[in-house]
DNA sequence: ACCTGAACACCGTTCAAGT
DNA sequence: ACCTGAACACCGTTCAAGT
């Protein structure tokens, strides 16, 4: 001990701030909590401050700015993504279709992560081994190198679309009934048009708004583009 | 002359407010030049209104709120598009790829529109006949009902995304250097990853760089759809 | 009916000042 | 080094008041 003599243990400052010092891991842990519960547009650097108990300016010594931030969030979520086992060339396509699914659904699971995501090249950890991991399934597949390369930048960029259209529903909080109602009524307009200028429009009107739910129009999505790039394939 | 009286042509009010009056589409011309010369982010209520000298609070007589004046500009954009000749079934495939060429090309000479057009059923007058015409297109080719009209939601959902994802960069405004640069950066990213955990990555380096300037991915993109779609057409 | 100024409740980001 | 309050330059929308 360098000082002899004794001391009170500082009671000039008893209210030493006894919040955790802020860090990179509890901004994106905030924003997250924001995200899931309130949607994308809840997320905002004032916001997750005051989530933290502080004010904005103090997120700026951890997080470059609202793009990075933004950034995280997709990184934090692609974490939750799952792979096939390993790559199988008698069913690569039924694997790459699995990637696909598991890819929405983890943007399901936070809804609005696709709007911090969309026109973002994913280059996290987690992204990668998804690209890597559909590299392979293509490779499997016998997709030539060129065709597999924009495949896993196409493949994205579809499922992240998807979400994307879903999660603006969303932010307008439609119940099942709003969305029942409005694709009733979209058929209807559909149906109601003049059958000499719009003849397929109105003779389709029907199949144009089934599947308003989403799943039967992403399962007609990823089939479209595997036989798409199925046809891309060598012969075995 | 129900006033006999000589009168002064009002000398009272001389400078009766000269500017013609606001209409819908005096708003949407502003907010369409803010759009094409400054972006998407420039077209702001405020904005809108400053360059048609007003206040904001002005536009709300002609549009009901900002999301109705992006629709609006959508409908305008989809004004420039120009469709095939008749439905031929010999080169069907083909002409529902002329469509999408157009569908991005329109968005490219609007800059920015593809960020308000996202997650947005096109109902407008021109954006139907599109519809309309694929349908036309995708019937001549024996695709069936449910597929041609899931078809026609899928089409502007990947060349929205497409033109989405071009103007994400576009707003960075980075010149042809700057993204020559990130193409060579992101190419040795992928080659400096470890080629235990990364092997398709490291070796599809190349090929999954190229194409950066959009043109080569699109075409492969419309190929793969086009394809996939092709794979669902009854024998004729 | 149309337009307006002013206000309300928000944004992202910066910066000098504190500890 | 980290945090903060206050400010700057923005948003979309509303509303009472004007003509």
């Amino acid at each position: 001990m360098n000082q002899s003599r004794w001391q009170p243990i500082s009671p000039e400052k008893p209210a030493r701030p006894v919040r955790e010092p802020l860090t990179r891991d509890r901004i994106v842990d905030a924003a997250m909590e924001l995200l899931v519960d309130q949607g994308y547009e809840a997320v905002s650097m004032r916001k997750v401050a005051q989530a933290l108990n502080t004010g904005p300016a103090s997120l700026y010594a951890h997080v470059a700015n609202k793009k990075e931030l933004d950034q995280l969030l997709v990184d934090r979520a692609a974490q939750g993504m799952e792979f096939p086992a390993e790559p199988d060339p008698e069913h690569w396509q039924e694997q790459l279709k699995d990637c696909m699914r598991s890819m929405l659904k983890v943007m399901r699971d936070y809804p609005g992560v696709a709007r911090a995501a969309i026109g973002q090249v994913p280059l996290g950890e987690r992204a990668m081994q998804s690209t890597e991991k559909m590299l392979a399934i293509l490779k499997a597949g016998n997709v030539p190198d060129q065709a597999a390369a924009w495949a896993v930048d196409l493949i994205p960029l579809y499922v992240t679309a998807t979400a994307f259209e879903e999660s603006v529903q969303r932010a307008w909080e439609w119940t099942e009934d709003d969305i029942a109602r409005f694709v009733g009524e979209l058929r209807q307009f559909f149906q109601s048009l003049p059958a000499e200028k719009f003849p397929f429009t109105v003779a389709l009107a029907a199949s144009m708004t089934s599947g308003a739910n989403g799943d039967e129009r992403f399962e007609f999505g990823i089939q479209v583009i595997t036989a798409g790039l199925a046809s891309f394939a060598d012969p075995a």
